[in-house]
DNA sequence: ACTGAAAATCTAACATG
DNA sequence: CATGTTAGATTTTCAGT
């Protein structure tokens, strides 16, 4: 991992449809040479998917809330982070330090898909108490945390509400 | 927005590298028709962008928080979330309803470096106070909530520490 | 809107330095 | 590790339906 894979991560962090080509040309490299080093960063895990983001709204998305869980006494972190990764709605799910020990992003249509995937949320043995807060707007979301640019194709940028 | 659309969006967010081909294969079209498809959900805004997803760990940044931002009486939301904006260590930004005005993921490398950001959050002018949640790890993220599966060269599955 | 075809470009593999 | 080459696949455009 030297300084020429750092840039060619941040270029396809920007833009993970950038061809081989246009990383080259990027960060000085030929086409080969990225190719090869992309394969690599993909093999060695550092590179783990590439998704294209769509706007939750446009796919019937619109309710987004933060959900912290509660687990019971006899709770076991693993099964019930097995659960809520059953439950399509739990979009992102990070075990936290604190009374709670799981925080999710769930992603509903409506506030009545809501009110019902937090009685599922409830439903999953080991959990005790959900505490929701609902999400207003999403400001910025996923940004790349390195310096960013425009990259030919990249339709960016990310600035939607819920 | 039809059935087709939706297949060929649930496709590309499991693989956001897969070509017209591909998509065309699976959704029975030519790779043209998928070609113009995929522009016209790019250029209304649906498909809002590509990215690499990168392992946060291996560029560095092991430490994620979650941190609440409570506003002074005074503050002005979207001048908050501009400066909140401004600091690279901030990666998505929610207005949510509740006492806090804002939750932001953060991502960092350090505790130290949490602290020093944790500083430089409630620096901002129109925050009163944060509240932090650390990640003790990522048990998945980002997933689409549409039905999955593998798509050639694709890189999954996410599943890493913090 | 989709198909099919053609030209330009790109990918992926390999031989080479 | 990087390069250059090359065959095959893909993108992109366009005429036709």
């Amino acid at each position: 991992m030297d300084a020429l894979d750092r840039q060619i991560i941040a270029a396809l962090r920007v833009n993970g449809r950038a061809t081989y080509a246009d990383l080259g040309r990027k960060v000085g490299l030929s086409a080969s040479a990225v190719h090869e080093r992309v394969g690599k960063l993909e093999s060695t895990g550092v590179i783990t998917g590439y998704h294209a983001v769509v706007d939750p709204r446009a796919v019937g998305l619109g309710v987004t809330a933060l959900v912290g869980i509660q687990p019971t006494d006899t709770a076991d972190d693993n099964e019930v982070a097995a659960s809520l990764g059953e439950l399509v709605e739990v979009e992102s799910c990070y075990a936290v330090a604190g009374e709670e020990a799981f925080v999710v992003k769930v992603r509903v249509a409506t506030v009545d898909d809501l009110e019902q995937a937090l009685g599922r949320l409830r439903r999953i043995s080991g959990v005790a108490r959900t505490r929701t807060t609902v999400v207003l707007s999403t400001r910025f979301e996923g940004r790349p945390n390195s310096p960013e640019e425009d990259l030919g194709h990249a339709v960016e940028p990310p600035t939607q509400g819920a």
